[in-house]
DNA sequence: ATAAAACCTCAACTTCACTTGAGGTAAAGC
DNA sequence: GCTTTACCTCAAGTGAAGTTGAGGTTTTAT
């Protein structure tokens, strides 16, 4: 069935996106298209790849700016390879395994301090600035943006 | 020590947080402060306790609009009592586990999904839009980005 | 052959969580 | 007493990640 050629609307409805992120997207570098005799974009199925990826490296917290190094990091920024993929995903994988420690200690935290409402503010490991926690956590994050925009709107405007 | 009023200023230093963003912490109504005679802002030292849940729960993920929403919640807004800490901190935790047991599948996901390369995009739960995995997160979630802006800047303009 | 649906560009707008700056007042230090 | 530091307000700016809209072209369906 996979077909060969894609349109920019068939590639959004697939991915559940707008074509408006697909246009942004390629401005930010994250993905290429071609395009036809009339002006219009044109993807190869792989695109669908680079998206997914593209996605569930948000949900773990990579902005795009991180994703797009990522991508530019791979050998002369070439089609990534089944272990390109691998290794990107190691990578964060990692990322995800320091975010997820430090949610638990922040998590057991919470318990802590909040919940005996001591709140020290010198003591504090959840108040601390310069916070020892933190760096455990391996960088920038935004989280679930995606899925919070995906249920807020229920895209109106694809329904058919 | 603890003095028990504190100017913006001190406050600001002792928390490693600007002025402007107390004023607009104030401003969104998340703390409160009285006015001295020359119209400058004045806490009492509860604002640190604030200020610190605040912070904690931006780390976990909540947002100011919820933050705001909980504190609210607290029986006639009163100022928090030790059990008020709790609950809110009960309620964020579960948040929390909710949250890392996301990131945990995803983590999972991320080698089972993307090491192999297949990203089906019709079956491969990373990209699903209707992801079921994103059911057992709790709601919107902006992560780091406090750490992510502590650490791009080291504020340069409160060295001394 | 024509109407509808899909596509194009470009600029401007949105939300969140703040930050910056201008122009001015108050308090502290010497 | 004077100067420096801290504070005030209000408006506008920032950056991330898109979204919306206007005005126009292309493709597809009938």
């Amino acid at each position: 069935m996979a077909e060969a050629i894609w349109s920019v609307g068939k590639v959004a409805k697939r991915c559940g996106i707008k074509v408006s992120t697909l246009h942004f997207y390629e401005q930010q570098g994250l993905i290429q298209s071609w395009r036809n005799a009339g002006n219009q974009r044109r993807y190869k199925p792989e695109v669908l790849r680079r998206i997914s990826v593209i996605k569930a490296a948000q949900k773990v917290g990579v902005s795009l700016d991180e994703i797009k190094r990522a991508f530019e990091s791979l050998p002369n920024n070439r089609t990534p390879t089944v272990e390109d993929w691998q290794q990107l995903s190691k990578n964060w994988q990692q990322m995800l395994d320091g975010r997820i420690a430090y949610l638990q200690k922040l998590r057991n935290n919470l318990a802590g301090c909040i919940g005996c409402g001591c709140l020290s503010m010198t003591s504090c490991p959840l108040y601390n600035p310069d916070d020892k926690l933190a760096e455990s956590g391996s960088g920038p994050v935004l989280l679930d943006q995606a899925e919070q925009k995906a249920r807020a709107q229920q895209d109106p405007s694809a329904s058919s």
